[in-house]
DNA sequence: TCAATGCTAACTATAGTATGTAGAACTTTA
DNA sequence: TAAAGTTCTACATACTATAGTTAGCATTGA
């Protein structure tokens, strides 16, 4: 695992959920998913799916884009 | 299935496709996926993956968020 | 100490891959 | 006109890889 795409999104995630100061617990219940999932997206040890990347940008009040708009 | 972004997603992937005048088969060549799940993808049959959707934005050459950009 | 996160490991849902059939639209040949 | 061929896409399974979900314990840092 671990590409490159995986890792920036995952820090991507981390930076937001920290400037929002939410807990990797808090961001996974506001996006209705587990908090070991959470931590496992920023550590970018799974390959996460559109409708997820949605869930958590809904989460981070961000629309999807957003958490692009640095990538590649 | 048939979630929202899915369908947003297939219908901007199928229109620039079609844009830059290649059939379902070519672009999967491009992206190094199997025909059949271009197809699947457009018609939003499945939830696809951060890997893939970055496979498929470079076969188009286009940046990843560029095709969420008028989503949500 | 306590809250937050990392990490392992297991299970189950489903994404990813592939084959085959059918039909629509267009082209060629007779 | 029509028949035959071509290209493209939809769709239906089915298999296998892995994403998604959870529980438990370890580690870190305030």
């Amino acid at each position: 695992m671990k590409a490159k795409i995986l890792v920036v999104f995952g820090q991507k995630v981390k930076t937001e959920r920290l400037k929002q100061g939410f807990s990797q617990e808090e961001l996974a219940e506001k996006a209705n998913l587990h908090r070991t999932y959470i931590g496992m997206i920023e550590r970018a040890e799974k390959n996460i799916t559109l409708i997820n990347i949605e869930k958590i940008a809904k989460a981070l009040n961000i629309n999807v884009y957003k958490l692009f708009k640095d990538i590649d």
